[in-house]
DNA sequence: GTTTGTGAACAGTTTCACAGCT
DNA sequence: AGCTGTGAAACTGTTCACAAAC
């Protein structure tokens, strides 16, 4: 790993935090909803409210941006849609390449949202050379001994990887090798990608487990809120793993070191019992 | 209205950090994978190396779970796996509808990870009559109308929903009022939900204008530190900002005054250096 | 020796509340 | 009057570094 700058380009200057840069593509949105209404101009409270977040962090998203609204008045619409897609780079066209034509690759090729702002399919990729030639969305796939060329052919510098798990690290390397500094990846895997190159992930099963939390919290806390009769004792751990022997030590010695041990005592198995 | 407690239900039980459990799937993915491969133990290193985080987050993460390692040693893979699967609500079984059977539903429907772990697929669900009946990922599509009785015959609480923009909105509240409380959704929109029902978002475009914003400062950076036009580092709002008097939607833009960035009218087209 | 678990320092983000402009 | 822009406070999340446990 390179070890020069580690952290975050040294851009002082124009510093935007990322969780506002996350934000900013949700503002344009709205924005834009409201341009097609020509809607003159917005408040900050009307602009967060179809936006879903709080006004005082969107003025201070603003804030980031430059002095871009009129006090008394708002924001106008159209100046600011202008300024927030200058800012997030959308006024110049990205060319995209997608890797893995497979359900996910070709419903992410007919994605409208894709080409309407901002972004273009250069093409589609897929190592299954039954697909090269295919259409999918008006494209023809194009088969991966081509990726170098398509990519240095058409400047691209994102790239979607939608292929399965095992191919992922791989056909990331090669887009990486290829030239590619920015990779938005479908695939259930962590990439690492060298210095410099930004990744991002879209991980349907991530986020069902997320909600699935949140959800036996729910559960378990309208009725009673003691330890949850949980579920199934069937999936409780196999006889005693290779535990290292946690046995004896734990039950004889009552709080004294004051280290918290696991859950209120329901820990199944592997407990001293 | 309906704005009752606006903040979170005051959690009794044990505070695990939001950040902390959105880690716990990328654990417990890198976890099974070790189990597979019949590793017994992991160090904090290891297993943060496999999943991409730092040894210290990934310590501290598992702290707030409970004292589940070994000093010296390290974790035993079996045992951590069942415990963040608990934690995570996965030792139960969550039935899932998918709402909206186009490209990116058919996708979602044939996805693996879905059954995998945790989740099984309950219903497919269209608006389309023509849609009907249709086998997709072996289950056949059911119609819109079926919603409620679906959803309360089989004790779904996780949604996903998977149509245009549009319909979104609409999908939710009947969701919502159906009995549904943690939604995963595909489509563009802010969805608007009562108290206690829990939203994630998933949106390709967002991913990607966020790459895109990367990806321009990376190219501004590398060659000349000032490719950009006269930049003002800091905020420099000296003439009058953004005009207010800017009546007439589109040419007569005169205003504007570089309140910081320079030339430009506004218009939402192509037109930077 | 190794590696966990955790207080404490630090960094980033959100919210508050109000001064200042229109 | 209304609304933005922003310091300061409050909160959340991350990293450090080391004592305690094996």
């Amino acid at each position: 790993m390179a070890t020069g700058r580690t952290h975050r380009p040294a851009t002082r200057s124009r510093g935007i935090p990322e969780a506002t840069v996350a934000r900013l593509p949700l503002y344009l949105r709205a924005l834009t909803a409201l341009s097609e209404r020509s809607v003159p101009t917005v408040s900050s409270e009307e602009l967060a409210a179809a936006a879903g977040v709080n006004s005082a962090k969107l003025r201070k998203d603003f804030s980031y941006l430059g002095s871009y609204g009129t006090r008394g008045v708002g924001y106008d619409v159209e100046y600011l849609v202008y300024q927030i897609s200058r800012e997030l780079g959308l006024t110049q066209d990205w060319p995209v390449v997608i890797v893995g034509i497979g359900n996910l690759g070709a419903a992410l090729a007919n994605y409208g949202g894709f080409a309407s702002r901002g972004f273009r399919v250069a093409a589609l990729i897929d190592a299954d050379p039954a697909m090269a030639g295919k259409p999918v969305a008006g494209l023809p796939v194009r088969h991966t001994d081509e990726l170098e060329s398509i990519i240095s052919d058409n400047g691209v510098s994102i790239g979607v990887i939608a292929t399965p798990a095992g191919a992922a690290q791989q056909v990331c390397d090669r887009l990486v090798a290829a030239g590619i500094t920015s990779i938005l990846n479908f695939a259930p895997t962590v990439l690492s990608v060298p210095d410099g190159v930004d990744v991002r992930k879209v991980d349907l099963s991530i986020e069902l487990q997320i909600l699935a939390f949140h959800e036996q919290r729910k559960a378990g806390e309208e009725t009673t809120p003691a330890t949850t009769p949980a579920v199934s004792p069937a999936i409780a751990p196999k006889t005693t793993p290779a535990a290292p022997s946690r046995t004896a030590a734990g039950a004889g010695a009552p709080a004294g070191a004051g280290s918290r041990k696991g859950p209120d005592g329901d820990v199944p198995a592997v407990m001293p019992a």
